[in-house]
RNA sequence: GGCGGCUUAGCCAAGUGGUAAGGCGGAGGUCUGCAAAACCUCUAUUCUCCGGUUCGAAUCCGGAAGCCGCCUCCA
C-alpha cells in the first residue's frame, strides 16, 4: 500500500511522492527557546519523530530541518528581566530542549538552524521581497504586502476581508498599509534594548515568519516535500511563510502540509492557572518514565486531540513493559519446532503495522497490530517454544517496529554488578528454603525500581518502567 | 461574531455504510515456594441525544447539547 498523508492544504488524503525519488526533505517547526518546552510542544516533536522514523523505515533518506527560534518578543523580554544577554538566556533552554529530546528518544534532525545565526540570509530574503514589490519599508520596519499575493489564505481557508482593523494589532505597527500585512523586519524600538542588528534594512531584528522561509530555503531548497507544525501554526505562521517563499520564488513552496492537533490534560486545556501545565522535567521528577510520556504522546493519532491523563500515563508504562517483556520472552524461549503459526503471525503483523502507518500514520492501529503480534507469538512460545529461525524472524519484526516506536530497544543504565551478587545470594537463600531472606532481597530491589523474576532459565532482572 | 474539530466500555483509544481493533483496569482459571511474566476464558446488543436516508449507520444527512481549537508572532 502506498503512503498517504492528510494535507492541510487540500484537506484530504494524498498519496505521498517526494520531489526527488528516495529522498524526503522536510521542515519541522521547532521551539521558541524562551522557557522549557511543555508536553504539548513535545506532542509535535514526537509526531515529527514518528514521521521521520517511518519515512526511514520505508527506505527513504530523510533530510529534516528544525528551527530554533531564539529571537522574539518573549526571549527579549525574559532575558532583559533576567539581566543577561539574549544568547545566555536562550542557550539554557536550547540545552534543556536537547536534553528532553534525548530523554524522549527523539531522533536528531539533520539541521537545527538558529534564527540569530541566519540574519544575513533573512536580510537577503527580505531585500528580494522588496525588489519584487511584495514588501515595503515603513517607519523603520518592513512589511509584507498581502494584497500582492492573491493566494493568501489558501492554507488556512480564511477570508482575510473579515479581519477587523485595529484588533490585536501591536501599537508599534501603525505604519502598516493594511492591518493584515505582517512584519518581516522589525525596526529597533526602545524595548528591544541591545538586541538588534545593523543591516542594509536598518537597525532592527527579523520578524518571526521570515526565519522559516529563509532557513528552509537555505537547507532544503526553494521547494521541498513536507512541512509540519501544530495546528496553531496554520494561521498565521505557515500562511505567511507561503506568501514569503512563493513571493520570492514564484514556485510552489511545499507539497505536503501536516499539522498535529493539540493535547488537553485531564480533559482540560493545559494552562498554568489550571495547574496542569507540565514539562518533561516536572513529570520525570514526579517519578514518571520519559519513555512512557513518549508512548502516551504517540499512541493517539496525530490529528486527534489527545487527552493526557495520569491514568493513561500509568497504562502507557504497562504497555511498554508488555512489549519489553515480550522481547525477553522470545529471546529466552525454549527451543521448539518450526511453527507455521509463528511465520504467519510475523507476516500478518508486518502487513498490519505498515498498512496502518501508511494510512496517514495511524499509530493506534499500528500498535494494535503490534499487540496482536505479541499475544499470538507469546501463545506459540508458551505452547511449544520457538525454533531458531522463528525466533530470529520474530525479533527482526519487533526490532523493525521499534525503529518507529522507539520504546523497546532503549539504552538504559548497564548491568549492575551489585544486582547480580544479590540475585546470587537470593538464589542460595531459596535453595536453603529461606524464603524470608529471598523475599527481602527481592522487595528491597523493587524499592529501587528493579524487578526480579524467576524463570525456567534462571532469575532475570529488569528496570521498572 | 466568523471558521474548524471532537463526543465510542471504569480510563486511554482505533474504526467513517455491512453488523464494535488494541492498551490499561476488573473477574475467574493454568503455572509458581510465594510472586512476576506468560497463556486461556469473561468484561460496550452498542457508539452524547433526537429525527431522517438505507435492506443495513458508530459510520451519510438534519437538529440539539457538551467539550476543544483558530481568527496576526501559542505545538
Amino acid at each position: 500500500m502506498a503512503l498517504r498523508f492528510y494535507n492541510t492544504m487540500s484537506r484530504r488524503l494524498e498519496e505521498f511522492e517526494p520531489i526527488e525519488p528516495g529522498h524526503v526533505r522536510m521542515y519541522t517547526c521547532g521551539p521558541t527557546v524562551y522557557g522549557p518546552a511543555h508536553i504539548g510542544n513535545f506532542r509535535a516533536y514526537i509526531f515529527e519523530d514518528i514521521l521521520r522514523r517511518y519515512l526511514k523505515y520505508k527506505g527513504y533518506r530523510v533530510t529534516q530541518v528544525m528551527n530554533l527560534t531564539d529571537i522574539d518578543d518573549k526571549t527579549i523580554r525574559d532575558s532583559q528581566e533576567a539581566g543577561i544577554t539574549l544568547q545566555e538566556h536562550t542557550r539554557k533552554f536550547i540545552e534543556m530542549f536537547f536534553h528532553d529530546l534525548d530523554r524522549l528518544n527523539i531522533e536528531r534532525a539533520e539541521y537545527y538552524p538558529a534564527a540569530t545565526e541566519h540574519i544575513p540570509e533573512m536580510v537577503d530574503f527580505i531585500q528580494k521581497l522588496i525588489e519584487r514589490g511584495n514588501a515595503y519599508g515603513s517607519g523603520g520596519s518592513v512589511y509584507y504586502k498581502i494584497s500582492t499575493f492573491p493566494r493568501y489564505g489558501a492554507l488556512s481557508h480564511m477570508d482575510m476581508t473579515g479581519l477587523k482593523a485595529g484588533a490585536r494589532v501591536d501599537s508599534d505597527e501603525y505604519e502598516k498599509e493594511s492591518v493584515s500585512d505582517f512584519a518581516v523586519w522589525k525596526g529597533w524600538s526602545e524595548r528591544d534594548g541591545n538586541v538588534f542588528w545593523n543591516t542594509p534594512l536598518g537597525k532592527g531584528r527579523p520578524g518571526w515568519h521570515i526565519e522559516c522561509s529563509a532557513m528552509s530555503m537555505k537547507y532544503l531548497g526553494e521547494q521541498f516535500d513536507i512541512h509540519t507544525g501544530g495546528v496553531d501554526n496554520i494561521f498565521p505562521h505557515h500562511e505567511n511563510e507561503i506568501a514569503q517563499s512563493e513571493g520570492v520564488t514564484g514556485k510552489k513552496f511545499v507539497n505536503y502540509w501536516l499539522h498535529n492537533a493539540h493535547l488537553i490534560v485531564e480533559s482540560k486545556k493545559m494552562s498554568k492557572s489550571e495547574g496542569n501545565f507540565y514539562t518533561v522535567g516536572a513529570l520525570v521528577e514526579m517519578g514518571h518514565n520519559p519513555i512512557a510520556i513518549r508512548y502516551l504522546l504517540m499512541a493517539t493519532h496525530y490529528r486527534q486531540q489527545l487527552n493526557f491523563t495520569s491514568e493513561a500515563l500509568e497504562a502507557s508504562k504497562k504497555a511498554i513493559t508488555r512489549l519489553r517483556d515480550f522481547r525477553t520472552n522470545v529471546e529466552d524461549a525454549r527451543p521448539g519446532p518450526d511453527s507455521d503459526t509463528a511465520k504467519w503471525t510475523v507476516a500478518r503483523a508486518v502487513e498490519g503495522f505498515e498498512a496502518a502507518l501508511d494510512d496517514d500514520l495511524n499509530m493506534s492501529q499500528a500498535l494494535a497490530a503490534a499487540f496482536d503480534f505479541v499475544r499470538e507469538v507469546n501463545a506459540v512460545v508458551a505452547e511449544q517454544g520457538l525454533s531458531e529461525a522463528d525466533k530470529k524472524a520474530v525479533l527482526n519484526a519487533l526490532r523493525r517496529f521499534d525503529s518507529v516506536l522507539g520504546v523497546v530497544y532503549v539504552k538504559e543504565a548497564g548491568i549492575d554488578q551489585r544486582i547480580d551478587t544479590l540475585i546470587r545470594e537470593r538464589n542460595e537463600a531459596k535453595k536453603a528454603r529461606d524464603f524470608k531472606t529471598a523475599d527481602k532481597i527481592r522487595s528491597d530491589l523493587l524499592d529501587e525500581g528493579i524487578i526480579l523474576e524467576d524463570t525456567p532459565v534462571g532469575t532475570k532482572w529488569k528496570r521498572k518502567v
